[in-house]
RNA sequence: GCCGGUGUGGUGGAAUGGCAGACACGCGCGACUCAAAAUCGCGAGGGAAACCGUGGGGGUUCGAGUCCCUUCACCGGCACCA
């Protein structure tokens, strides 16, 4: 036997088109993320989620549902434009060899792939709607450019979205990221933020998923009250504890609060304060978030607030852990029931009243807020804290002082990228007539060619060089303009592409609506739990975005999101180029063969949870195959079923049929290898193979149709029906029963089928195992469970 | 701190509340071989045995890996977010 069946194989499905996209059944699309094609090819973690899914669609496509599984690529980003910088070759060049690549490994693995429906996010037929798209941002307002702080990395030499930076860090390069003054194009994702929470409702995503945008969105709900100040002003707090007002012993204000500036001739310490503000500034994100353990902060004096329930004159300080991003960056603290108010106030030696009952606030803020009743607090005296929530909010409505209010965790979206290789942004900037839209009828805005794309230390993005180019009339005033030069950010071509599959060479929308409302939506969407804050979140934006503007006609994209474990290298660890743990799947492919690689990925654990390689254990798939071809080779040519496992193959149909829709493969292939080593004991005939072979196929396409061919079965075997089983055929005839003796387990008997519990019993009490536990004695008690087990119970 | 998840042989992992460890790797023994590899066959949770065994402790049940309470450990997400 050989495996250099493979090729011929995958050339007969490309000339047959085995896997275009049918339309005549019950639709099904499946989707897994698409690539970045980096230079490095396929990489074995890519194996696992796309297998998978080939296997979901091969099998599918056997029961007769019209099967939307495409493939394209995310290829905007900067790892290929450095590579381009440092070969001294196109991006759009480097692009296309790496395309190339990835192509004929997908091949060379049997993906099931529709070629015909690839898209290509550098493709300006493709990006022409991506600028679209963000023109009907613009339009409606949920585009805005905005001077703001924003994450900039060291070494990509661009800015981040908050999404991008973890533990502080660039989630890419790993390098520094630092605060930068900038004027960025933003995207107005919180206008979403509820519907995004609230939708989450109507679709099937793992709870891991669903927490996960939870938590990132961080929904919370408060209220604002404020202050009134001896500066005049109205210095105005979110609180989340409204309820505990009373215990405002003093307020804290971020240093970036606007209040500082406007009260400088007042403030008696400003000097202090702005040096305070300036070292505040200095930090980095990292250094806010990791060191910022120990509280610091200077008093205002000259100025001081008033709680509005006390009426009692109460400090104002400064302190870099009110974050002015959040809420209105001005906070009431309370020493009592906040664990940051209470060491801060410890540290300042500031006074600490209790308003809930129930802790000791001499050694740490008391934070239930389930069990305890106000005290303290005038009118609110006796409640229990949700009452006392809502009696002081309605309050503060009553007196003008407030309202109840909602807070996001969630930031815009930074839009913007100061590189070369992404989809220019279709803004002219005038003079007068400030950001000015590209007509519609001049998109694509196309990339123009320039001689370097370096990025730049200053922040400006290369494309700035281009005079020629960046340097227009204004569509509005016909006056001198010029064009935006940053690109936008990689997430912004992988925000819609789902789309575009449905209908990919349109070229007078994004897809029709009757492409659309064919095919969307998605039916079953795999992808890494990495993009769940990120291109997860931000697809269901644009999605939602669409929806609103009559673009698509559902609020949510993905009717279902699966996430695959990650593979690990062997031992354990992450795999990386560092650790030289890298596992090639061309080379497996090149070793065993595609199938036996398509078999291990599927065979190695529980499909949702890390697992590492085990290259030891690919030679079990690797032998499983070939017992197949051993198999196939010694069959008896009767079409009958062998007798003795015919229940066991109407097992195995059933529960092959059952695992592959809950992602569990790897008993799906066990059941296989069972039914396999039972023929290999017995001897198969063509009649079982006929059925083990389409089983079979989804999992390992090529050797299925080699001995299809070879048993003489006509036809590709990818375009057989699916077996069914057949329902009277997966019972045993005979039953084992267990017996257990006070449920201890004590022997096992052999009984016909569906046996009156009767006659179980009487089998158990006759066996000579059993009869000695029994001692004698008669049971008080029998529980049958039929053709499971009986259990006899006697008392001690 | 909050949220989510996971703990089962030497290893990856199976088990609608009903015989724990399917299937596979690795291992041991045997066959074939001058020998080895490959292949085939057999064996195995631990323990001499009674028995004990699904992170620990309680509980519900005739019966718990599975349900409930509690506790520990690890992984992931969020986090001076008021």
């Amino acid at each position: 036997m050989t495996k250099d069946y493979e090729k011929k194989w995958q050339k007969r499905w490309a000339e047959e088109k085995a896997f275009k996209t049918r339309e005549d059944g019950e639709k099904s699309y499946l989707l897994i993320e698409f690539p970045y094609p980096s230079g490095n090819g396929l990489h074995v973690g890519h194996t696992r989620p796309y297998t998978a899914m080939d296997v979901i669609a091969r099998k599918r496509r056997m029961q007769g549902q019209s099967v939307l599984f495409p493939m394209g690529w995310d290829a905007f980003g900067l790892p290929t434009e450095n590579t381009a910088i440092a070969k001294r070759i196109h991006p759009s060049v480097v692009t296309r060899d790496n395309v190339e690549l990835f192509r004929k490994q997908s091949d060379a693995l049997g993906y099931s792939f529709d070629w015909d429906r690839e898209v290509n996010t550098t493709d300006p037929g493709y990006y022409k709607w991506t600028q679209w798209i963000f023109l009907k941002l613009f339009e409606n307002g949920l585009a805005y450019k905005a001077r703001m702080p924003v994450n900039w990395c060291t070494s990509c030499l661009c800015v981040l979205a908050n999404e991008e930076v973890v533990d502080g860090v660039c989630e890419r390069c790993g390098s520094a990221v630092v605060r930068r003054e900038k004027s960025q194009w933003m995207l107005k994702i919180t206008a979403y933020a509820q519907r995004l929470i609230d939708d989450l409702d109507m679709v099937d995503f793992n709870d891991r998923v669903k927490a996960q945008q939870r938590n990132w969105i961080g929904r919370s709900e408060g209220a604002e009250a404020d202050f009134a100040t001896t500066a005049g002003d109205i210095l105005r707090v979110y609180t989340t504890r409204p309820d505990t007002l009373f215990g405002a012993t003093y307020m804290v204000i971020s240093p970036e609060h606007p209040f500082i500036e406007k009260w400088k001739e007042k403030l008696e310490n400003y000097r202090e304060i702005d040096d305070y503000r300036a070292g505040a500034a200095r930090k980095s994100d990292f250094e806010r978030t990791e060191l910022a353990k120990d509280k610091t902060g200077v008093m205002l004096s000259g100025v001081c607030a008033v709680n509005p329930v006390t009426g009692k004159e109460i400090p104002v300080f400064v302190s870099d852990y009110v974050l002015m991003s959040y809420g209105t960056g001005a906070i009431m603290a309370v020493p009592g029931h906040d664990t940051r108010d209470w060491e801060f106030a410890k540290k300042f030696n500031l006074p600490i009243v209790e308003v809930v009952a129930g802790g000791n606030i001499d050694e740490a803020a008391f934070l239930d807020t389930e069990s305890g009743k106000m005290v303290n607090s005038g009118f609110l005296d006796g409640l229990e804290v949700g009452e006392a929530k809502k009696k002081i909010t309605a309050w503060l409505v009553e007196k003008g002082l407030g309202e109840a209010k909602v807070n996001y965790k969630l930031r815009d979206w930074v839009f913007s990228r100061q590189r070369y290789w992404g989809e220019p942004i279709p803004i002219i900037h005038c003079e007068k007539c400030g950001a000015v839209p590209v007509p519609y009828e001049e998109l694509p805005l196309t990339l123009p060619m320039v001689d370097s794309y370096e990025p730049t230390e200053s922040g400006e993005s290369p494309l700035s060089k281009m005079r020629e180019w960046v340097e227009v009339k204004c569509p509005k005033c016909g006056g001198a303009a010029e064009r935006e030069t940053d690109t936008m950010p990689q997430w912004a071509g992988s925000s819609w592409y789902f789309l575009r599959y449905t209908d990919c060479n349109n070229d007078r929308e994004l897809a029709s609506r009757e492409a659309i409302e064919k095919w969307m939506p998605v039916d079953w969407y795999n992808g890494g739990m990495e993009h769940t804050t990120l291109h997860l979140l931000y697809s269901r934006f644009w999605h939602k975005f669409l929806y609103d503007i009559g673009v698509v006609p559902m609020p949510e994209p993905y009717k279902k999101r699966t996430s695959h474990g990650m593979i690990l290298g062997e031992g354990g660890e992450k795999m990386s180029k560092s650790r030289g743990n890298v596992v090639d799947p061309g080379d497996i492919v090149a070793e065993y063969g595609a199938d036996t690689m398509r078999l291990y990925i599927m065979f190695i654990g529980d499909f949702e949870k890390a697992a590492a390689w085990a290259s030891q254990a690919v030679k079990g798939c690797r032998r499983f195959v070939e017992k197949v071809w051993a198999l196939s080779e010694k069959a008896k040519a009767t079409l009958n079923v062998s007798p003795a496992t015919e229940v066991l193959l109407h097992k195995t149909i059933k529960k092959v049929t059952e695992d592959i829709e809950q992602l569990k493969f790897n008993t799906a292939i066990a059941q296989l290898m069972t039914l396999t080593n039972e023929l290999g004991a017995g001897g198969a005939t063509k009649g079982d193979l006929y059925v083990l072979l389409r089983l079979l196929s989804p999992f390992a396409p090529h050797t299925a149709e080699e001995l299809w061919e070879k048993l003489g079965f006509k036809e590709l075997c990818c375009k057989q029906k699916w077996p069914e089983y057949d329902p009277r055929k997966v019972i045993d005839s005979e039953v084992e029963i267990a017996v257990q003796v006070n449920g201890k387990l004590r022997a096992s008997i052999v009984l016909p089928l569906d046996s009156g519990d009767g006659d179980v019993i009487k089998a158990a009490l006759g066996d000579a195992r059993v009869a000695q536990y029994l001692a004698g004695k008669t049971p008080d008690r029998t529980i049958v469970v039929r053709n499971k087990i009986v259990n006899l119970v006697i008392k001690p």
